[in-house]
DNA sequence: AACATAAATGACTAATCAGTCAATTATAGA
DNA sequence: TCTATAATTGACTGATTAGTCATTTATGTT
């Protein structure tokens, strides 16, 4: 793919997320999309054969990202405690350093136009945490509720740390609200 | 309001309800919620001068309806932990019966069609919520992190634990992880 | 029954939508 | 430079949209 090629793709995938997001997907036209990409209304549909296979599209790169950098650096973790608040951490800044991805996942997780084949491909990016979390349960780290629970309430309030952080006023302090929401949950999941 | 204008209005509210959550605010046609409603396209504006009154008013009904759920029976627990464990299940168990609301608050929550001032007439539903935390954070029953935090922390994790109920096959046992749910969130804000 | 008012109707309109396609422009190899 | 192919364009279309309004129907009072 050339240099330009991309670019425009780039334009598009760009124009689309911060539309989508700010006005969801129906909210948003094809030609609003275009204009904002600085390209003509025929080109978004080179890319893209529908506006469905746009969001689509969409959704996978920003849910890819969003996954990559979940696991960042876990590696070097020595315990079981310092790995999950790694990921605790990494998800936080992720979505406060990328607040239009991180409200764009949360409003289409669970949308229509995101296909069962979209959510699947995403899917396959996170067996590493439940792998994670199994371990932890074996290992006696932390306590033994379903993985999918812990899971749960791990990711559900990294997002809710997140929207503090976003909804707030500057003089919240990050590093804090992110360490004290670690506390709670660590507190909450690990084994005494 | 005579008998069967408030049928109507019921009628056009709920089938918006059911047509927003499937289908999002664009998504759907007033021509459709009118359809559905089994009224005239011209009577939904009768009630609704704006389709977005119409979105406003639903979001303002559902959220006072999940309010007055939270808070029932809250009076007759005699410990913090109990009222805490009350709110809880309250919060859950609205979610898991009312399925579409649940999903239509998560989805519109931070729409840009809910305007401000709708905003903050259902914030003001939720001070007792703040007030509690409060003072349960004096009393030493919860540790002293902002009780934004504290409640973000709180209502996240039930939503998460409704999720997981909506999305589970029905082998799932309800109460056991309404429970188990909150033994995590419980001892996650505990003082010791 | 006669009247007044309120509620309900659906055909209608101007605007906007996703997607098409014939024509144009840019790129690259010989 | 000539030719072939790929990328880009935007005017266009049939379908759909939120909202209007003149008319009809239902309700209540005397």
């Amino acid at each position: 793919m050339k240099e330009q090629v991309k670019d425009k793709k780039t334009a598009i995938l760009e124009a689309a997320l911060k539309l989508f997001t700010e006005r969801g997907f129906h909210g948003t036209s094809t030609a609003q999309i275009s204009k904002d990409a600085g390209v003509a209304t025929g080109t978004l549909f080179n890319y893209f054969p529908t506006k469905e296979d746009l969001i689509n599209s969409l959704y996978f790169e920003v849910k890819g990202d969003l996954s990559r950098s979940m696991g960042k650096e876990i590696e070097a973790q020595n315990t079981f405690k310092d790995k999950l608040k790694k990921i605790w951490s990494n998800l936080i800044k992720w979505g406060v350093a990328n607040q239009e991805e991180f409200l764009f996942v949360g409003q289409f997780c669970s949308s229509p136009y995101i296909t069962k084949f979209t959510r699947d491909e995403v899917m396959k990016e996170y067996v590493f945490l439940h792998k994670l979390v199994d371990e932890g349960i074996k290992a006696g780290e932390i306590r033994d509720f379903s993985a999918e629970l812990t899971i749960a309430m791990f990711y559900q309030g990294s997002r809710a740390v997140v929207n503090l952080i976003i909804d707030s006023d500057l003089s919240l302090d990050e590093n804090k609200v992110i360490e004290d929401g670690f506390q709670i949950i660590w507190k909450g999941l690990a084994n005494n």
